[in-house]
DNA sequence: AAGCAACGGATTGTCGACATTATTGGGGAT
DNA sequence: ATCCCCAATAATGTCGACAATCCGTTGCTT
């Protein structure tokens, strides 16, 4: 059986604009609660105000902005229990998207995963935490495409888009790397064996570790708060 | 602390439109496959073309409709494969929001839950399969507000929506409205007794029984099928 | 000085017109 | 009879203009 290629949360009309100004959101470069004025992000992006309208419907919809009534568009600020909770859901999937993974990833699968978690001890090595949270993406990205579940993937895809803006404070905790490597390592090996109960438990427990992480992540920033410009 | 309110899924701008076409196509008003003219659905509801422009890519993103460019919008067909990841994914959330209601469901939320338990059983002697599968929405509904998780809860609504075509269905099997009260009174007493470890298995026997009764129901419509127009 | 009302700029919401693109149907050539 | 090309039609995509709304400001009143 072919395996079901993993279906984006199709954007075929607003294409363009969409995915630019996701990325343009993702990569931090539009601040949350920043005010998405239609004419000012047509003219940036070199599109038409329509195009953008039918992206910020989409984003709406999809939890990256919020849209009121004759008040516009703005980043959507993803509160600390909000952030809490989506790593909470991401866990769960993740986890049965884990299990299924080890009945069916196949070679190729495996030889990738293999390749992941050398590169990653290299990074881990060079204490290179930047390229470490690229890697990790794509290591549980290949789980998700061993684990053949389209529906699961797009909803924990939508998800990880949420969050990503309090990724990077994650990797700072000290010695969270060597760690999160090690899980990683946990992770292959249960995959590896196709041992299902072995690999969904490591993988929920590297997303409680994760949790756990966010969680200082959060009173950390609370005792020292960034200040956002109004 | 106040629980906070089951989020809709933002629909704040297309909103008139957006909800009654979505209402629509639950209901079955259209069709699967069925396209879906721009110009028409806006005449029907009275709305303006850009209205509908604007509900449509809430429904696409939403997947209940696929938009293809220059090829307009039709309502999505969900296939048999995809309504089984549906109702898995649906399985291993509310299997996780049962968890948390255990600990967290008020006096309130227990004297609902009870109410509904009661009145099932009367519809089950009555032989009301259709009142019965709108208290078992109102059984899981409360449990979701119990959970007092609105990031969850709105995923599970959403993938609700998509398979709504086939829950009717799935009532039709001899003995099922009989099992499944027996379940949901097992739920509710593990409920009863803010034990997370029994109310997670309840729900997920209970969950794993719709399953295996939607394969049941597929395999029957592969025998008899209805036929499309179209 | 404080509160309130009207005003003006800025931004969103909606409509209509037109360009662009798929689809359908017919007619002619082989 | 079948295939291919091309026109006709229908529907979508995009743009511009205008109306409706919101928000900050100004000036007046008490």
């Amino acid at each position: 059986m072919a395996r079901t290629p993993i279906t984006e949360p199709a954007p075929e009309v607003g294409l363009d604009a969409y995915r630019r100004l996701r990325e343009g959101i993702a990569s931090g470069h539009f601040h949350p609660n920043e005010r998405l004025v239609e004419a000012s992000v047509a003219t940036r992006l070199g599109v038409g105000r329509t195009a953008v309208r039918a992206a910020l419907v989409r984003l709406d919809q999809e939890g990256l902005v919020t849209l009121e009534p004759n008040r516009g568009a703005r980043v959507r600020l993803i509160s600390d229990r909000e952030a809490l909770e989506i790593e909470e859901v991401r866990a769960t999937l993740e986890a049965m998207l884990a299990r299924r993974a080890a009945s069916r990833a196949t070679p190729d699968d495996l030889r990738e995963l293999r390749q992941v978690v050398v590169e990653m001890r290299q990074l881990v090595e060079k204490n290179d935490s930047i390229g470490y949270s690229d890697l990790n993406a794509r290591f549980h990205q290949r789980i998700w495409a061993a684990a053949d579940h389209p529906t699961a993937s797009r909803l924990v895809g939508g998800l990880k888009s949420q969050s990503i803006r309090l990724q990077y404070q994650t990797i700072l905790r000290p010695g969270r790397t060597e760690r999160s490597l090690r899980e990683h390592e946990a992770i292959f090996k249960a995959l590896k064996a196709h041992d299902p109960d072995a690999s969904e438990s490591a993988m929920r427990e590297h997303l409680a570790e994760v949790q756990e992480t966010l969680k200082w992540a959060i009173e950390g920033q609370r005792r020292a708060p960034t200040w956002l410009p109004g």
